[in-house]
DNA sequence: CGACGCCTTGATCAACTTCAAATTTTGTGG
DNA sequence: CCACAAAATTTGAAGTTGATCAAGGCGTCG
């Protein structure tokens, strides 16, 4: 089931000009776009902005939506996804904390956007975001840059899409979680543990292919000592360099 | 052979600060990010510009090249291509008149870059949209929008890498020709006509396909009625709705 | 315990690729 | 303008990959 984001946990903070605690601690630790703005705007921002949690697999904008909110990952991972007439589905991004949520200058939406895991966002009026981004340029170029980050995902996903074969792009995909799921701690020699956030389906869905050959690309790389997988979800590499061959990079 | 932009072609105008007409005459025409630019600012910016002519298949900028420059597209098409370790090959992105070309904030190349079709491109060093940029936001609000529809783009022909057949790629492949090469005049009842911009080898890379799954699949829209060829380039649509139909959109 | 959801495994099948010509189009020199 | 060679496209036959169809196993939650 779908649901629109609505208010849902009006923040107490609300009359108070103060920066929220959540979002210095949140942005401490990340880079979101609310980096670009200064103490003021943030706390005009803070004045509009709610948060919402959701529980993985809830709809949180329907593909064709109109769309009064934005947002932010607070934390968890949120699939894009695009259907057929038909119904055939194909997820088109997914994203991650810190990761901005919404097509700027939009008001709809290209496609359904959905919980993988449980999500935490904080969401606020398209308006007042719009508003911000007239006055802060930095802020525009926050936006601009991580476009510009999916843009180069999606077409090295386009390339696998279109040129790899179902192993190659079940190996790039672990990779391409283990790169994001821990966004620093990566690239070093040891071994790398990880949960997957999807289910089988949805990996399916984001590879291009069924679940069933991506259960079988997961046993061939579990057989060839690639990887351990432990209780469907928990992913353990013993070295990455290994998984990377065979995602042919 | 690649190459990287050269002068070749200094301007006459270089100091005169009248907007050149070419400039004028362009922008009139399309809506390309120089329109963001005051008349001081384009005359600044066409003091730096070049103007360059390549051919068919001649290599703009290899992946992984240091850019110093970005272009403007004044004619023709350019396809975007990025390749496996062991040499397949992915278009992803083609560019048409005015698209801005080149890939702000970063030094270097991602992909090839390759004319597809004969190409004339404006061209200026990177520095010099930078300093525009930093002055007018209006001008990063264009190549944002710009890079909002590629990424659109790319997401579609996710959809369609990962999800659709061999026929439905070829026939959303030519509605997307027929979209783009004549921006305007489209979406229009009667026959539609056009030259497509690629080879059947661009086209097979375009849709993660063989050369001759794209021959085959253009025979069977001929029999079907769906389409009309003459001399491998130029395709005739009776009806628009019954390709894009087939396209499964 | 039993039912349901999720994942794995096996057997068969279809779509697309690969390999191999044949045919058409294009470019060049006489 | 024609002849010819080279390149691009089409067509045909055989081979693979991944999809489909069909059970079966494992965990979780009532």
């Amino acid at each position: 089931m779908l649901m629109d984001f609505a208010v849902t946990e009006p923040r107490s903070d609300i009359h108070n000009s103060a920066i929220p605690i959540v979002c210095r601690a949140f942005e401490a630790r990340h880079k979101g776009v609310c980096g670009a703005l200064n103490p003021q705007q943030l706390s005009e921002l803070a004045r509009h902005t709610t948060k919402h949690k959701f529980d993985a697999s809830a709809g949180l904008i329907a593909d064709g939506a109109k769309v009064e909110r934005y947002a932010n990952i607070m934390s968890g991972v949120i699939k894009l996804a695009k259907l057929t007439a038909d119904g055939r589905q194909q997820i088109v991004g997914l994203q991650f904390a810190p990761d901005f949520l919404g097509r700027p200058f939009s008001e709809k939406s290209d496609f359904d956007v959905e919980a993988a895991t449980d999500v935490r966002v904080c969401s606020f009026p398209r308006d007042v975001l719009n508003k911000l981004t007239q006055e802060s340029p930095e802020l525009e170029h926050r936006l601009h840059a991580q476009t510009l980050k999916e843009l180069d995902e999606a077409r090295d996903w386009m390339l696998a899409l279109g040129r790899k074969s179902a192993g190659e792009r079940v190996a790039g995909f672990l990779c391409f979680i283990a790169e994001h799921i821990n966004p620093e701690i990566e690239l070093k020699k040891g071994p790398v543990t990880f949960e997957i956030p999807l289910t089988r389906s949805d990996m399916a869905d984001f590879l291009g292919l069924t679940i069933e050959t991506v259960s079988r690309q997961l046993t061939k790389l579990r057989q060839a000592r690639v990887i351990e997988i432990e209780n469907n979800r928990t992913v353990i590499v013993p070295d990455l360099e290994k998984l990377q061959a065979a995602a042919g990079t």
